[in-house]
DNA sequence: CTGAAAGCGCTAACAT
DNA sequence: ATGTTAGCGCTTTCAG
């Protein structure tokens, strides 16, 4: 293994210069600086990452507590968490994955440990158990998601009460006055997670405010939960001609089983999905969705999270604007029968 | 920050002796055994990562590099991840996220600083550039994922061979004579990432035997490609009863787009998948499926390498054995008509 | 069964 | 602009 001090003798300066030549902190002279980065490539040299902690008090690298369970978005958790260690790395830092199985008790031990200088935790439930740790330690950390307390906590999500809105308000301009909503699976509001209950709100609210009516209701995954599901919907109100689906696995059930009742989209029922473009462009008819920005959460958490490191740190909630795009599964509601 | 030394004095031995109680390395008395656990615990201590890592040579952390693109199966990536991050922590080590990006400069990097005791690579391709690189340093590392030479690697991997052969023996066993195979994207097959390729070998190998035909078609994902395909083996092969599906996001659209044509599934037209055993579950047709066992993969690939640094290594190829789950969507071919 | 002490490779004062 | 040096907190000989 190369050491500092190899390469310092090598290229016949102290240890300390080539250490300023890594971390540029103090002014070295061209000529030094080439001798130096000339020894460094001939010898192969790679800095100490236990060392380089030890001494620095720093490990340069972030941890990333992803959920455990897999019963929601698995791309959209995947698609951060990717997003999260390419920005990291453009940033000089790695990222150390950790599951929520350890729950509280990996923020104790990476903190204690300063195995990672700072967090981005995923799946924030509103009163989720490790805010409080997170509070008192004085570990730099971000959430992606909103707990319902978010003071003195950095917090970075999609709005999703505006995207609940959003969904409702592009609806209803469309005449639509009885709209279903077709959610997550229950466990998903039991453990009240924080975009689950703001969504509903953000729909809810706009809809009184326009005059609509809203129906909504929880949904496992898959095809026969769906066709209960749709069941219950049309048998509670006949009338329904919209549809708000946030639920990856119930999108496809959905169109099949309208398709299947001779229902058409858009002409009979218009649906939107609140869902990743690419589920919505995959799908059997291209969806009219709010996107999730799944990239730009993990991009924003780090970024947020570095500039805390620095110094230029700043504890605030960032709520990315949603974004609806017009595809081909809405249209005007149909004339009432 | 609380510090061995202070746990000792606190203790009123030595740090060596915290040190040994902490590992275990040499036989402690239990009175001092428990004074020093009791010291522990009063002043919360946490045992420095880096401090750690540059006394014993060891991070205990495993590097784990995921493929970047996901124009895969996402969830399987993302579950063999988890498996391999809560795997690893009950053997101690800590789990450090590397996306393909960087590609075998990653290698390099980790390798060189001391960052991860050892790697597991993910989504590996035949030729993968990234294989001399750990074959000439003594980096220890498992492939998930076969390559052409697996000499001097550790592999674990699905048996994907078997898996094409499974299909077809039990496609053919029902009468099936002309079974066409749904493919993952071109793409996939084109950067000759073995599962892909392997499988299809597989499968040709077993029609041969058994007096089959197989026409294999790459599918990119989504309702149309889908379309498109499936209207060109119909063209190419009218008397196609049975179909081997190898691409998640394929698997819904087939259903959608045969039962459309009415062809009825299993009466006239049966299919067989190969996908994480939910996506079979959920989908509008409950499939009969060869299930991709990401958890298990995960699991082996990290305790083989706990085996390999604790010196009871041994390269080598694990291949998990294929298992078909027989559901609703095979059944006898039809007599020919 | 326990202590004392020598580093591990690097960073960051403190010098000059 | 560069050199010297004192640690960072732990593991692990070597010595009892």
């Amino acid at each position: 293994m190369v050491t500092l001090a190899e390469v310092a003798q090598h290229a016949g300066v102290s240890a300390s210069t080539v250490s300023y030549v890594l971390s540029g902190k103090r002014s070295i002279s061209a000529t030094t600086r080439q001798r130096v980065e000339q020894s460094i490539r001939e010898l192969g040299y790679h800095p100490n990452a236990g060392a380089r902690a030890l001494a620095s008090n720093r490990s340069n690298i972030i941890a990333l507590m992803v959920p455990l369970r897999t019963d929601m978005y698995v791309p959209v958790m995947m698609e951060i968490a990717i997003a999260v260690a390419t920005t990291a790395r453009t940033h000089g830092y790695d990222v150390l994955l950790l599951t929520g199985e350890e729950g509280p008790d990996a923020v104790r031990r990476v903190t204690g440990s300063g195995l990672a200088d700072a967090m981005i935790l995923m799946d924030v439930e509103l009163e989720d158990e490790r805010l409080p740790l997170l509070r008192q330690t004085d570990q730099h950390s971000v959430l992606i998601g909103l707990p319902a307390d978010p003071n003195g906590l950095t917090c970075v999500d999609l709005d999703w009460s505006a995207t609940g809105a959003l969904c409702v308000e592009h609806l209803a301009g469309l005449g639509h006055r009885d709209i279903a909503v077709i959610g997550e699976a229950p466990a998903v509001y039991e453990r009240h997670t924080g975009f689950a209950e703001r969504t509903l709100d953000g729909l809810r609210s706009w809809a009184r405010a326009s005059g609509v009516r809203v129906l909504h209701r929880p949904c496992e995954g898959g095809y026969d939960a769906m066709a209960l599901t749709l069941a219950r919907i049309f048998d509670e109100r006949p009338g329904t001609t919209g549809f708000v689906v946030q639920n990856e696995s119930a999108v496809e059930p959905l169109l099949a089983l309208l398709r299947q009742q001779g229902r058409a989209v858009p002409e009979d029922v218009s649906v939107v999905a609140i869902c990743p473009d690419q589920v919505a462009v995959q799908a059997s008819v291209r969806l009219t969705s709010v996107a999730i920005p799944a990239q730009e959460m993990g991009r924003h958490a780090v970024e947020h999270l570095v500039a805390k490191l620095d110094g230029r740190g700043d504890d605030d909630v960032v709520l990315l604007a949603p974004e609806l795009t017009v595809r081909a599964s809405t249209g005007p509601a149909p004339a009432a029968s």
